[in-house]
DNA sequence: ATGGTTGCAAAATGTTTGCAATGGC
DNA sequence: GCCATTGCAAACATTTTGCAACCAT
């Protein structure tokens, strides 16, 4: 999806909800969208400092909870009691985490629903979605380690 | 294992790192053990209380730290920023987490190992463990849920 | 004009830490 | 006696919130 629909339809969502649009929110929108991937508040604060957008924490911390509510953004995973964002805009993919560097690399694989699927109906749950995180070490790590 | 080898193993874990076994100390253990399953630091807070074992709450999480060190216990999530622990005396499992009820039901499953071997293949990736968690409803949420 | 939004500072939460007193070894 | 450990309070880090001024509709 173009960024332009992605802008489009949080207006719309803002509308539906009786909220308000305001320059904040745009903005801490675009640089959401820039992002492309993964990051946490303290990238956004940082981003807009440089431009010299003024936004106050507490507007991005409530801003990023709306993206949140409307989809758009997923909680990744909490580390160091600071919580990574992702873009929801690509079909679902799970995680490999690079214990040493922290790297997120990313990768889908069809396996995993089937898998999902026969898991749940053998304990009666429902799923909705789920989280795959693979720990190790990536491939520059992992020889670095070996040296150690 | 028994309750009475891991106490074993934890003081021989002690006594290698050269630190001092305390009455906390075992206590924090004792508890942790009792939990049985899944459970917070409030937890442990609240089960001493209860009993009347008087430990600061610094010191049952310098402890669980501890203990997380020395591989007793390891870290399942983070909700609401509060860190989840378990205790690892089992096998490797994975979980069903209740997006209603947040109850937490554990599952094994062979063929997660093989999968996660594939995808580190194909992507360079030397993992060391993983974490599979899926969300959904349990059967008495999903009921409930129909309801509404 | 109404009612949602912002920024600020303060509060809340979960966790860590400095330090003096205490207690294992 | 040495040095780790404890408890306390203070410090920290992240996130939320109360409120007055502000602004979109």
């Amino acid at each position: 999806m173009k960024h332009a629909d992605i802008k489009e339809q949080f207006r719309e969502f803002i509308r539906e909800k009786g909220l308000k649009n305001t320059v904040q929110r745009e903005a801490i929108l675009n640089e959401v969208l820039q992002t492309g991937g993964h990051f946490e508040i303290e990238d956004i604060v940082y981003q807009m400092r440089k431009k010299n957008i003024p936004v106050s924490r507490a507007t991005i911390y409530r801003t990023l909870n709306l993206l949140k509510d409307m989809g758009l953004i997923n909680e990744v995973i909490k580390i160091d009691n600071k919580t990574i964002y992702e873009l929801a805009l690509k079909h679902h993919h799970d995680h490999l985490i690079c214990k040493s560097c922290k790297k997120i690399i990313e990768f889908t694989d069809e396996e995993i629903e089937k898998l999902q699927d026969k898991i749940c109906k053998a304990h009666n749950f429902f799923p909705e979605t789920h989280r795959l995180e693979i720990y190790g070490y990536c491939q520059e790590c992992f020889q670095k380690r070996k040296k150690t």
